[in-house]
DNA sequence: CCCTGTGATCTTTTT
DNA sequence: GATCACAGGG
């Protein structure tokens, strides 16, 4: 199809990569695009998909696996945009239904083929919280809480597990590298993973890494791999650098030989080693077949100015490791990016508001800038700022909706009503009564376990005394399974007076919980949507819950590593000190200080036409145990030595000196405008 | 057996 | 600042 002319946008290495091995015979061959920062990965592998549907390939034989739902969608779209363009029709979103993360894609091949793999297919999904409450239930059973010098909590129980698991590492060594203050714990771990793993088959239950690793298991087996990996001919992965091997695993299994596999990454963007992704996976994918698979880079930027792509390119330039080259561009600018000097974090946060305002009365909108940061902690300061002067904000990563404990109970409940063997939803849900504590919960759950009918047994039981009174409210909610959304209704009308009870601040949580129906009413049964909210979940919070915000303008806040493949005309990070970026958590191995690199790297390269990095020099550290709080005095990170500073405008700011002021300095005023309300 | 108060400990990033 | 283990009153 030489007449192409939707592929005439694209520069010669985008279109090799979208042409490669398209229309020749047979599927293509196996292929690595390596694409930088702002290299149009996203357009070019849009373009890859849109030019196989062109040639013919069948929407439904076509898996694409991104790093989330969001990415995902935006794909879809982009390939819609395309089609539509090429052949006067776009192919049908939906048609494109294989497109999710890897973990979603798992859940939905495991819930079709349960029956057949041994597992029930209504299965429930545990979150990370879910996980750890679990783990902390057999920690418990094993006697592990009390035990002479204090054993491993179970947040950090469940990060050693999910390491193990998806490395594929044994536990000795996960402890050696990762957890060495728990090396002496390796025989009592192996002890409780193994009870952890039995419970959750005993309660029908699968993890985030279980939707992994069962699905890698399944792939073990020739007959299943050959049935799965044969219902697609292409696979497209992006953002291959922060997969695991776990994931490399299945990879192999769906393409054997490679042919219709395309993977995209960068490694100088990867970012979730703590999630035990691997470089190797993309270093190695090419020798993986015979014969090695093609690579093509992507090192053309269209994204950043030449001043903030240098900078970038210099912090990187320092890593241990690399293997891509510097990228370039043609987008020529004067403004260099900007260090910022100030005394303490509440004058970074209003120099930035400054700035943020000044440049949104000159035409740049909120949402075309965003401030940045390594820890979602560190944004607090900037939040109360933001509050006080009245800017809308949408806040990415760290805590979420769902992590809210009002939220967290509602679903308990529904979980529970379609999996009564849920011992977390259980204990979660009987404990909300008044006299229900942890000794009745577990008589009730195990009368539970053993029936055949629940809803009988949750009749027939004689609940503790004290919770009589809430009893039958309860049973009629459990009762309601059937009815979607109906049911979530009536959880709701059992739950509301016992938040009431629970929380002085029930107003702005009910709120909330009417937010959690609206979504709930999108989706055509119970199942669907717990799944859907535990493995793609809302990720932002905003300061005004539940507006929709589609039409505002708002600035976004955003952890660096939710600030993936994101561009914003103005960027602005927080605490460009050592002990924040780094993090005084992250400096442990060189290994984890790479990563702290590419972290900055991430950063600066979200940056358009301006890039403001947050200096500042007093510091004020809550947390530090024993000395109480303190004030301490940051230094500039680490990986901008020196030697770079020639790279960046250096600015000192300070607010204006108000001579016999305390306090704040008041914020502007219009005094014309009162006196027209005098009268008005 | 349930609930509440107290002292000790740990604190990132996400599917 | 929150979570967790444990002690003691109801």
């Amino acid at each position: 199809m030489a007449e192409a002319g939707y592929l005439d946008t694209l520069n010669d290495n985008q279109r090799a990569a979208v042409e490669f091995g398209v229309g020749a015979e047979g599927l293509p061959p196996p292929l690595l695009v390596i694409a930088g920062a702002g290299s149009g990965k996203t357009m070019t592998l849009a373009h890859r998909v849109a030019h196989l549907l062109v040639n013919g390939a069948d929407p439904q034989r076509i898996l694409l696996m991104t790093f989330s739902r969001r990415a995902a969608t935006e794909l879809t779209r982009r390939v819609e945009r395309i089609t539509a363009k090429a052949m006067g029709k776009g192919v049908v979103a939906e048609a494109l239904s294989w497109a999710g993360t890897f973990h979603a894609i798992g859940a939905r091949i495991l819930r079709e083929h349960a029956l057949s793999i041994g597992l029930h297919p209504d299965f429930s999904i545990h979150d990370r919280e879910d996980s750890a409450d679990l783990m902390n239930l057999c920690r418990n059973g094993l006697g592990f809480s009390s035990t002479e010098r204090r054993f491993p909590a179970k947040g950090t129980c469940l990060a050693i597990y999910s390491r193990a698991v998806n490395s594929g590492d044994p536990l000795d060594e996960v402890l050696r590298d990762h957890f060495p203050w728990c090396a002496e714990w390796a025989e009592e771990l192996k002890q409780l993973f193994g009870a952890y793993v039995t419970a959750k088959q005993e309660q029908n239950v699968l993890d985030y890494d279980d939707l992994l690793l069962a699905w890698a298991e399944v792939m073990s087996d020739e007959g299943f791999a050959a049935h799965i990996g044969g219902a697609w001919d292409h696979v497209l992965i992006d953002e291959y650098q922060d997969t695991n091997r776990l994931q490399a695993r299945i990879l192999m299994a769906l393409k054997p030989d490679g042919r219709g596999l395309t993977v995209v990454g960068d490694d100088a963007q990867s970012i979730y080693a703590f999630r035990a992704a691997t470089v190797r996976n993309i270093l190695d994918f090419p020798d993986a077949f015979s014969p090695r698979a093609d690579v093509i880079t992507l090192d053309r930027n269209y994204r950043s100015t030449q001043p903030i792509l240098e900078a970038a390119n210099a912090v990187i330039g320092l890593a241990r490791e690399r293997y891509t080259k510097n990228l370039w561009t043609t987008r020529a600018s004067d403004a260099r990016p900007r260090i910022v000097t100030v005394a303490t974090e509440a004058d970074q946060a209003r120099h930035f508001v400054d700035r943020i305002l000044e440049d949104r009365e000159t035409g740049t909108r909120l949402k075309d800038q965003a401030v940045l940061f390594r820890t979602s902690s560190h944004s607090v300061q900037l939040e109360a700022e933001l509050t006080r002067r009245n800017v809308p904000y949408v806040k990415f990563g760290g805590l979420k909706f769902l992590d809210s404990a009002h939220v967290k109970d509602l679903l308990a409940v529904l979980r529970l009503a379609r999996n009564p063997r849920d011992r977390v939803a259980g204990f979660r849900v009987l404990q909300l009564m008044p006299g229900i504590g942890p000794k009745a919960a577990g008589r009730i759950l195990d009368a539970l376990d053993l029936a055949a009918d629940p809803l009988t047994v949750l009749r027939e039981i004689p609940p503790p005394a004290r919770a009589a009174a809430d009893w039958p409210a309860f049973v009629e909610a459990m009762a309601a399974r059937a009815d979607w959304p109906a049911g979530l209704g009536l959880a709701r009308a059992w739950y509301e007076p016992h938040l009431d009870r629970l929380h002085e601040d029930a107003e702005t949580r009910h709120a909330d919980l009417m937010q959690l129906e609206q979504i709930a009413a999108g989706f055509p049964s119970a199942e669907a949507f717990l799944t859907e909210l535990t493995l793609d979940p809302p990720d932002a919070t905003s300061d005004r819950a539940g507006k929709p915000l589609q039409d505002e303008d708002y600035l976004i806040l955003s952890t660096i590593h939710s600030a993936k493949g994101q561009e914003w005309r103005s960027v602005y990070l927080l605490n460009a000190v050592d002990g924040c970026i780094p993090s005084d958590l992250g400096t442990g191995s060189s290994h984890e200080l790479e990563e702290e690199r590419r972290l900055l790297y991430v950063a600066m390269t979200r940056a358009k036409d301006h890039l403001t990095l947050g200096l500042p020099l007093r510091f004020y550290v809550s947390q530090q145990g024993r000395n109480g709080d303190r004030h301490v005095y940051a230094t500039r990170t680490r990986f901008i030595p020196k030697a770079m500073l020639g790279r960046f405008e250096q600015v000192t700011w300070s607010p204006l000196p108000r001579p016999g002021a305390t306090g704040p300095a008041p914020q502007r005023i219009d005094v014309s405008a009162r006196m027209r309300q005098m009268w008005g």
